[in-house]
DNA sequence: ACTAGCCCCTGGGAGC
DNA sequence: TGCTCCCAGGGGCTAG
């Protein structure tokens, strides 16, 4: 699922592959109105509007906040994904076949083995059309959001209203930047310190972009029990989590992010962080820290999966 | 001010 | 083979 590295990732891939190209059309077939919030695409009176609103603006900027994608527009104006579960975005050529009710975008490719043939990457239900205005690159192209369970949250904001806007004003800071230091990060968990660390952590507003696959990892490396409170845990084992935190993150970047589920980049492919893994799903089996000799084991912690050792990772 | 639990959604896997 | 049921979980929301 799409955590701080996945998101990063898919970032740098927009930016690269979309710098300069103009929004000439967009589409969707997200239609749920009893359940979308106002500011949603999945809303059609909220989509109509943002369409027009879009149309016409160039792509200038792309940048990450939290777990959220930022596109910025010439018209001062950002479009803002959170791809929540199982969203992912893609550029390339697409082709709309209006006899398919379900999924009728599909790659302009007939080559079953490209990647965008990937079956995760058939659940197209936003799809961006994008124009060069050179005439001599004048072909469109299309960034598409592929989500198979239709989570994901797609609006619009003012770029200068966006930190203030109700999707980014809660977040915690980001722990990749420079300014994050270890009191940072102990003043953040400190404010859930009887909270199960497990669930601080996946908590957005302590800390940004971290998800259950990182947060798991995190803890296996740094030897901390899930269920530990922040508050009990010494100063060695904080000063880990906090290292390992930078750490894990950047590797889960280095690798291309984590395809384990559906996640792919850019150009639909896995990324590879998923072989990287010491805890998250490898329930059962035996742990690789050195000398350890435990087993990894599954817990449910605040409604969602854990996994850690049994034996290396202290309860505090 | 907490937290537990529901909800959105669909494909994959287990069990029968 | 095919049906039913359960599971994956980010984050918004409500109820307690």
């Amino acid at each position: 699922m799409p955590e701080l590295p996945e998101v990063q990732t898919t970032v740098d891939g927009i930016y690269k592959k979309t710098k300069g190209y103009t929004v000439v059309d967009a589409w969707t077939d997200y239609n749920s109105p009893s359940h979308a919030e106002k500011n949603n695409i999945k809303n059609p009176a909220f989509f109509k509007e943002f369409k027009k609103k879009i149309s016409g603006a160039k792509i200038i900027r792309c940048s990450r906040r939290a777990k959220n994608i930022l596109i910025h527009l010439s018209n001062q104006y950002t479009i803002l994904i959170h791809m929540k579960m199982t969203g992912h975005m893609m550029f390339g050529q697409y082709s709309y076949s209006s006899s398919k009710k379900k999924d009728p975008w599909s790659p302009a490719t007939l080559d079953p083995k490209h990647p965008l043939n990937d079956p995760f990457n058939r659940h197209i239900h936003l799809v961006f059309t994008l124009e060069k205005q050179s005439p001599s690159q004048s072909e469109s192209k299309h960034l598409v959001l592929s989500d198979m369970r239709k989570f994901a949250k797609v609006t619009l904001i003012e770029t200068k209203h966006l930190e203030a806007s109700p999707d980014l004003s809660h977040l915690g800071p980001e722990p990749l930047e420079e300014q994050f230091t270890y009191n940072i990060f102990v003043k953040q968990l400190e404010k859930r310190g009887k909270a199960p660390i497990k669930q601080a952590l996946l908590d957005q507003s302590l800390i940004s972009g971290i998800g259950n696959i990182y947060s798991d990892e995190i803890l296996w490396a740094a030897g901390v029990h899930p269920q530990s409170q922040f508050l009990n845990i010494p100063q060695p084992q904080r000063k880990k989590m906090f290292l390992y935190t930078k750490e894990i993150l950047k590797k889960g970047i280095d690798f291309g992010g984590d395809s384990m589920s559906d996640y792919r980049n850019i150009d639909g492919l896995p990324g590879a962080f998923q072989g990287q893994h010491k805890a998250y799903r490898k329930t059962k089996s035996v742990c690789e820290k050195k000398g350890c000799g435990g087993t990894i084991l599954r817990m449910v912690i605040g409604s969602r999966s854990s996994h850690f050792c049994s034996d290396h990772q202290k309860m505090f």
